[in-house]
DNA sequence: GCAAGAAATGAACCACAATTCATTTTATAG
DNA sequence: CTATAAAATGAATTGTGGTTCATTTCTTGC
């Protein structure tokens, strides 16, 4: 015979998974862990070791699970952000604005996107989306956009955009790492501004 | 009693010393090697594995070599380079150029720098030399210069010399990661003009 | 309340990799 | 050539961490 699960159980067991989830984020995000256990992750969700794979297929599985989730959430508020704006270049701009409030407002996510997601997406080569290429995909949208338009220089618009990425991970690198700058408002406007010279915005 | 080595020792020693450098270098610039075995290593050099520890005191010491050699290597190129010219703008372009000049030429250098390194460093937090922000702060002293000249609008040289480097990690890894470019002398001058565009240059 | 199913447990299993060390091989010096 | 020092060897040691599984605890449906 078979029982059903009550809405009760379900509700538990929902609720389990979230702090496991929410575990794992803690762990990911703290220093020094490409390397982090699943012993450690269990504890700190106060279940036994052999629970975890009750709720995961495998270590593997919930980081996956873990990274897709903030990438998600970090691509609607973008894209909530950007549908605000029409010109090209507002958009480019709103989207890095977005970039730098979310990141700077949640560390943890700025953590595992920025500095675990990318230390371990080598070793698991391609096993998960590769977010960076994703985002140089949008940013090269709007260059290509800019550039039919005749608004900015000729440019390797692939190149382009990875730079522009690339400015992000460094800085926001930076500052947490702990190198915050002395004068937030102009940090905040020279990375915006950085990037919008170099495309060639007049 | 002590007997001394022989010359033809020495040297069997030194090319030894050298041989398992070699063989590190080939091994962590290849895919997926943020974790590398010492047995790999001695495979390839053709030694067994304890004769490693005869020649290195640990996994880390090696890796810190390695690194240490290469990035010397690096900064003396650049150096030179730079020592041809005495305007400031043509000696950040002359970085960059000889940047990009030796990690297209000597792939294992670039994905040693480039990618290894800054996936372990992490994990062994502080314990070599931090890479990037040594660069950043050679690219923000070029910056300040160019500031206190009044020749680049108002701009925290922090931020722009570290979103500089950025620019130049995640293209040269793009390359590295075999995305490149159709039209190689367009990408490579967008790259630079990226730059110089970005800190302001007239 | 009870028998059977489902979930939770955590010790045990396994694989792997850094490092050590007893033993073997090679080099030195008289 | 030989006695001893030095170097090389690779199997054994140690530590770690992902995953499994026999056992215990909790749930379900009557």
């Amino acid at each position: 015979m078979v029982y059903n699960k009550t809405k009760k159980v379900l509700a538990k067991q929902n609720l389990l998974r979230k702090k496991i989830l929410a575990a794992a984020k803690e762990v990911m995000a703290e220093e020094k862990s490409g390397n982090f256990s699943i012993k450690t992750i269990a504890q700190k969700a106060g279940i036994a070791t052999g629970t975890f794979y009750l709720y995961f297929t495998s270590k593997e599985a919930l980081i996956e699970n873990v990274v897709q989730e903030l990438y998600t959430e970090l691509l609607a508020l973008i894209k909530e952000e950007r549908s605000h704006y029409s010109d090209v270049f507002d958009k480019l701009q709103a989207s890095m604005e977005v970039c730098i409030r979310t990141f700077l407002q949640k560390k943890q996510m700025a953590k595992i996107l920025l500095k675990f997601f990318p230390e371990i997406n080598y070793t698991v080569n391609n096993k998960f989306i590769d977010i960076e290429k994703d985002l140089i995909r949008f940013v090269k949208e709007d260059i290509d956009e800019l550039l039919a338009a005749g608004f900015i220089p000729p440019q390797d618009s692939l190149v382009s955009a990875t730079a522009f990425v690339g400015t992000f991970r460094e800085v926001m690198l930076s500052w947490l790492n702990n190198e915050k700058p002395v004068d937030w408002e102009l940090a905040y406007r020279t990375l915006i501004e950085y990037n919008m010279r170099a495309i060639g915005k007049k």
